[in-house]
DNA sequence: TCTTAGCACTCGGCCTATATGAGTGCTAGT
DNA sequence: ACTAGCACTCATATAGGCCGAGTGCTAAGA
């Protein structure tokens, strides 16, 4: 007979949870009298010391050695996650501290998603980050080319209020006039999305007069890095000091690497994308799921946030394995319910 | 008789020096024994402990214990720091790598910073920071108000590639027309400083039309924003994951701490004011000579960049106070001396 | 068949005692 | 003025022993 998951309601389902609850508020390995006490299992701590050996079996526990308790492993903690009930979990505090921060109406989404990282890693007391909207479908609001003497800007300014900008060597081509007349055809290509106007763009240079050309290429390409490599660049990240206080969940040279991985925007960005691409409206990443994760017994808990029924971006908190994920989780779902909600009122 | 400083020449001055090498070196309390042998200074153990029970009488160096040897204190550190040669100190690994660094020309003055920072980071082992330049003297290269929809975003481009965004609501009174013309308006500001411009629209907003009024109020505010509160949103931290690594220099409570006061960029950027005003080449604030640094027993090296003639901003490191101070003051100097070149460069 | 009481066993953490040795401060002699 | 010598201090390292949380297993009871 093959080896059963354990289910939701089964009387394993509540011994494994009971552990995992336990574990992640003290820390200690929890010990079978613990559970039995505690948890209202209405089973000697004998039965249950069978039902821990059994989990351990199944994988969903572990031992840090003979004579101690056991800790959940990743797929422990997966199954307690998948677990919980969709909603709740927010305490009363907390959901004040959301409104109260949400109350000051704010008009710069970039503004905002530093607001509510802050106001995440507050909460939880991890780290908050959030990738902004991805330029790509965002419609155009304005493109430059700014005469700066011996080199040249390119400014792109989006609909959701995004600004990017890039600092050229000047074409040799390019005189004052050249300028004026780019500006006029760039106005031109106001309201099409990143993707969009970057491909007409790449037309108009090679359509259009010469001495324009390069400067036409230049926009492109500020679009194209817009929509790519800069994403992160635009990557929010608030509150890692309190990563620093977990002191039992990591040791020195594993903070380390979480700060390291922290400033290397690149990685994260590719977890959190990763959940963008999910759907759901939650997604936790626990430990060894992910490689980046893995390497540094870290959870990722992020929600992607919309402006209508589109999603815009993702909002969420990184923390140690032995993360409280129902608190986590209520936060994220929160913060991120709200900002959908400003998202959309700014878009009108 | 009054008690004497050190003077430079001095045994004394030998010892101190020898200790604050010794204790950077290995992080240990340093004995007499070590120093004799070491340091070939030619007098035995026995001297030297005269010497040292005298330096720290002077408050120079410190005690952990009875049975332990000493360390040095701020005043210490500070001696030994004032005591070192103008120049040099910089390995030719470094060298390469500064040199190295800049090879690639980067046009956009705050893509120079991030890289200069990551730079010293990586040079020093320690975190790095930058001050970008006060925008108040800088010459304005555009100014816009953009309509967008809902809101209006208002756009400051400065000579030296910064630029500032501001989203608002929309003033009742402004209609399309209202935009166009607010705009003609600003691009006459073109060249003046941001202090000059702002008092400029202020003036506008007074006399113009009143539709226009709300408009010019609100770039005023921006221009005023990015020279002041914004200077800190526009600080460059980078490295940070280096400090973590500092084991035995930081409690895990201070290490918090730390972090904590790097995110919140007001404080730093108060330390780094300081050093900018003192006009010299290259300061050190070491752990209590500033009430920011002495809270977390870090120092800062720091150092001015200019512009031609004019200081536009500064770098430099933070580290324990028991910092390389050698290395780090020789790759600050280095670092702040190809990024004079480079902004004086950019300028042309 | 499931549960439980009982019990031997394991083993990391903690306490205490002891040893070690680095380093000091002082004194006396050169 | 310098140094050799020495008694003294005290943090740290080491070893041994105890403790107790927690396990796994067995046998008896429901």
């Amino acid at each position: 007979m093959a080896e059963q998951q354990p289910q939701l309601g089964t009387r394993k389902g509540a011994v494994l949870r009971a552990v995992v609850e336990e574990y992640v508020r003290s820390g200690e390995p929890v010990g079978s009298e613990t559970i039995a006490e505690h948890a209202s299992i209405g089973v000697s701590s004998a039965t249950i010391r069978n039902e821990l050996a059994a989990l351990e079996e199944l994988g969903y526990l572990k031992h840090p050695h003979t004579s101690a308790g056991r800790i959940p492993t990743d797929a422990g903690y997966r199954f307690y996650v998948d677990s919980l009930p969709a909603a709740g979990g927010l305490r009363d505090a907390q959901r004040r501290a959301i409104a109260s921060h949400y109350a000051e109406a704010i008009l710069d989404l970039e503004e905002v998603l530093k607001g509510s990282v802050q106001l995440l890693s507050r909460l939880t007391q991890y780290a908050g980050l959030a990738v902004p909207p991805n330029a790509s479908d965002e419609p155009v609001v304005r493109l430059e080319v700014i005469d700066m003497g011996p080199s040249v800007m390119v400014l792109a300014v989006g609909h959701h209020g995004r600004v990017d900008k890039r600092v050229v060597d000047r074409p040799d081509a390019a005189a004052p006039a050249t300028f004026a007349r780019a500006e006029a055809r760039l106005a031109d290509l106001r309201g099409l999305t990143y993707a969009e106007a970057q491909a007409r763009l790449l037309q108009l240079a090679a359509e259009g007069p010469a001495d324009e050309h390069d400067l036409m290429l230049q926009v492109a390409e500020t679009l194209r890095a817009a929509q790519q490599g800069d994403r992160a660049a635009h990557m929010v990240i608030g509150g890692v000091a309190n990563l620093a206080d977990q002191a039992q969940a990591w040791r020195r040279e594993t903070l380390r690497r979480l700060f390291e991985t922290l400033e290397h925007e690149q990685e994260m960005l590719q977890v959190l994308s990763d959940v963008t691409s999910t759907h759901s409206a939650l997604s936790v990443t626990i430990g060894g799921e992910h490689p980046t994760t893995g390497d540094l017994d870290a959870s990722i808990v992020a929600a992607p946030f919309k402006s209508g029924e589109t999603t815009i971006g993702t909002i969420g908190v990184v923390g140690p394995t032995r993360m409280d994920y129902v608190s986590a989780m209520a936060s994220v779902r929160a913060v991120a319910k709200r900002l959908s909600e400003l998202a959309t009122e700014l878009d009108q």
